[in-house]
DNA sequence: CGAACCATTGACCATGATCAATGATTGTGG
DNA sequence: CCACAATCATTGATCATGGTCAATGGTTCG
């Protein structure tokens, strides 16, 4: 069970969170990298909903969540940002959600003026940004099939895979560190934390997870895990 | 009241469903102007998930909308759009969505090759796609937050609101055309066509709204239904 | 006119939100 | 370093919302 899990791809987890990641060279990656590193420390803001400042950010280390608070004062968390992850491509019209630190964070930014000197210089890197863009969007249609219809445990089955998904090859296996709280699952998928807790509990039970420690998570099954998340939730 | 919902603006419903429109000039307008109109019979597409054909499109005349289909077998509406709506930046990268006509639809079309090339010859060209594409990203990433967390009546309300705004100064004041079927706003909204249904009958029995007909909708109290798409429900 | 499709309404039920109590973990100042 | 506070997580009881199943009524179109 776990070898299965170990070897199982993603591939056919159709609605996942997946987000905007640049592994490869570019042009947009070559001047980041030379940009110097910024250090942040947990809950301070990279920038706030409505700022003017604007930049593109490439998340060096640390994790770091996009939110928007909603007119009621809730919070809805667009997404997670991990380490290799650009963001901000989006917000060169408009600023329009926060970015905050989660853990200690280190980044390198590139200034929307200077974007915009370097997309008249080089095409290539304004077509990069367009890529990005498109990324986003495709991902944020994704989110909205997932959060729209989905129950909690298709979501949460959802949300541990696309998390496993980006600590593959980090070493590790199946187990995964948890720097959220279940305020922050729960804000970004739409539930409560204690239905977010019930369901990890109930996942603990089924022993198809492992949380012995709160902030690490064991995958025991992950095949069943995928079946959750694709809705095959008869024998639940 | 009926004069209050008729001067009513629009501008605190904090997360609408307003879609990408352009209705100034620009590259891309000036370009789609020029090319030939095309139409389309009710229940033809545009393009379907994963097409290799692209194009930018702009529809004249009907309603159009964009769909993913999930994979239990439910469609996930993305959004509907109008006469002077600008579809297709999006999918110059990739097809993740099928397009398809509601009514009959006149609209004309740019292909991808074309529209690349005269990124080339024209920078104002590309920057006004990015725009479009951020556009787009801000409206996706509103819509999760009202699909998200609010009840079939906010999200209803709040549906008929964004409907209302589209025909705002066309004339015909409080009274909207309904071209789509229940099962349509069910599938936008992520409710059942049930839910969608009951509700409709609590607000025409709240004079909220009239139905006389099915598919016509006249708005007699458009405070309440804001304060009912802001979440003000206690008294409902 | 009849068939197919669409909409409404009712009865019932499951999921997840809310309210509440308790336990665990983390961080801070004495 | 410990003790206390504050935050975070778990669990239970209850309830409301909206989904499902089912029956009926309207509309539209060949």
């Amino acid at each position: 069970m776990l070898a299965s899990a170990e070897t199982a791809t993603l591939s056919n987890v159709h609605a996942s969170f997946a987000s905007t990641r640049r592994r490869s060279g570019g042009a947009i990656q070559d001047v980041l990298s030379r940009q110097p590193l910024r250090r942040l420390a947990p809950h301070e803001h990279l920038f706030h909903e409505g700022d003017r400042e604007r930049n593109i950010f490439r998340i060096e280390c640390g994790l770091v969540r996009l939110y928007k608070l909603l007119h009621d004062g809730r919070r809805q968390i667009i997404s997670f940002r991990y380490p290799g992850d650009v963001l901000g491509s989006d917000t060169l019209t408009e600023q329009c959600y926060s970015a905050e630190a989660v853990t200690d964070v280190t980044l390198r930014s590139l200034s929307r003026e200077a974007a915009h000197r370097r997309m008249k210089d080089e095409p290539a890197f304004g077509s990069e940004l367009f890529d990005l863009l498109s990324e986003e969007l495709a991902t944020t249609r994704s989110q909205i099939s997932v959060l729209n219809r989905r129950s909690a445990i298709e979501k949460l089955a959802a949300f541990i895979l696309d998390l496993w998904s980006r600590q593959v090859g980090k070493g590790g296996g199946n187990r995964l560190t948890l720097e959220l709280t279940r305020t922050d699952i729960a804000d970004f998928l739409g539930l409560t934390i204690e239905t977010v807790s019930r369901n990890l509990t109930k996942l603990r039970q089924r022993r198809i997870i492992d949380l012995s420690h709160i902030h690490t998570l064991v995958i025991l099954d992950g095949e069943r895990l995928k079946e959750l998340a694709n809705g095959d939730c008869e024998t639940w």
